[in-house]
DNA sequence: CGAGAGGTTGACTGATCTCAACCCCCGTGG
DNA sequence: CCACGGGGGTTGAGATCAGTCAACCTCTCG
């Protein structure tokens, strides 16, 4: 079972190359330590020297800078077989935890690099990971320095909602993991002003809310342009 | 000559992982063809296949996504030594294109793809620059989601400045190589607002401008103070 | 039952955007 | 020589989007 777990196979290819398990599973990585993680637990601080590279293997965790009057922005959120930490500089230039109860499992740095030399195409992979989280981020600036309030909340349910697809769940019906904070500290808005847009979709009629963290997407047309079409030459 | 050049040996180091030179030339890839470019010349578009590595030999280049409508985010600066386009996805995420008349070396994915094969450090050392561009990305989008205008501003002067001093140039003269749309574009904010910013912050005494592109850093402590510090664990 | 976390809503404020005029510099061509 | 036009930059006045402050609501958990 270290070689590839069949309750794994369904997840990989899950939004490009950002998955863990389709990399560490045809090298035969599936090891490294697990370790289980109660929310608002630490996985790594800003400055911790880099020692491990992490995996998520249940539940959600994200990546945050701090200012020091405790302004927070998250840079990412990170689902289950996805990667964090990713890199091999001498310390971590962010923080990381977990937003939900989670399970990481992580491989020391180590290891990492004798993977990387024994065998090439390891380092080639973990290239793909980090340049894809290099992409994600790039939508992510845009999405902070361009676009308002409500492109910014519309594309946030809708990257959401492909991730849910990806994982095989529901695409309409998003449970929201994170809260109106955490959403708030990613979209670069205050949490008043989360909630006054997601209402305002509600009443719009684009979405509904069932419960406060689970969102069913009505109108996905209707939030794409919301959204602000991104431009893709041809 | 191909192993390493003594006029490129002071520009190692600079910046954390962020040069090539560094990397290509201990590992004797001094190699790759050149390409001469024009300001707002294009190097590559989002959405092309991913054909080649660049390096930037001498001016500045930048790389930036667009809105269907026009908006423009720019996402970094790439000085000379630096990695654009680093990566090995099958497509570009973003436009790269030349801000000041610049020089680029190319060298096609192919041969990296074989370097990385066949010395698995030279894997590691993209690995180092992804993660030092990681890096770069988290300050941004902090800068972009939760800093004020004033704040932003000045953490561009004061990154500026520091890029100037690890090239060894003059430590607090500042030749800006973007317009102050491209500032404006960068930091998330209307060109306006970039000049009433710049011209705010002579008045106080932070900085003198004896040219619109030309700009002295003379209060630095007070310029930090106003980018409203990070919160840099212990 | 009380306390605290998470969320919603309202009224007000104000930082930033918008629109517009204007300036300087520089190359071009009549 | 000078008129012209365009790019880049500055400045002002008004509009507005989102932030701020505050009240209140629901749930859950001791």
């Amino acid at each position: 079972m270290s070689i590839a777990s069949v309750n794994d196979v369904h997840h990989d290819r899950i939004n490009g190359n950002r998955k863990l398990a389709a990399i560490t599973e045809p090298l035969g990585l599936g090891i490294g330590s697990s370790r289980r993680l109660t929310p608002r637990e630490l996985v790594f601080g800003e400055g911790d020297p880099r020692t491990h590279l992490y995996s998520v293997v249940e539940g959600v965790l994200c990546s945050y800078k701090l200012l020091s009057d405790g302004r927070r922005q998250i840079d990412a959120f990170y689902f289950a077989g996805e990667v964090v930490g990713i890199g091999v500089g001498g310390t971590h230039a962010v923080n990381a935890e977990a937003i939900s109860p989670a399970v990481v499992r992580s491989v020391p740095i180590g290891t990492v690099d004798r993977m990387v030399h024994s065998r090439p195409e390891f380092g080639w992979a973990l290239l793909e990971i980090a340049s894809q989280q290099l992409a994600e981020a790039s939508e992510h600036l845009l999405n902070l320095g361009k676009r308002s309030v409500n492109e910014r909340v519309s594309a946030f349910l809708i990257s959401l909602a492909e991730r849910c697809e990806h994982a095989g769940q529901d695409n309409a019906a998003i449970v929201v993991p994170m809260t109106r904070t955490d959403m708030a500290d990613f979209l670069g808005m205050r949490l008043e002003t989360v909630s006054r847009c997601v209402n305002r979709f509600k009443w719009l009629g684009l979405i509904e809310t069932p419960q406060p963290n689970l969102i069913i997407l009505k109108d996905r047309p209707a939030l794409e342009a919301m959204a602000g079409g991104e431009s893709r030459p041809s």
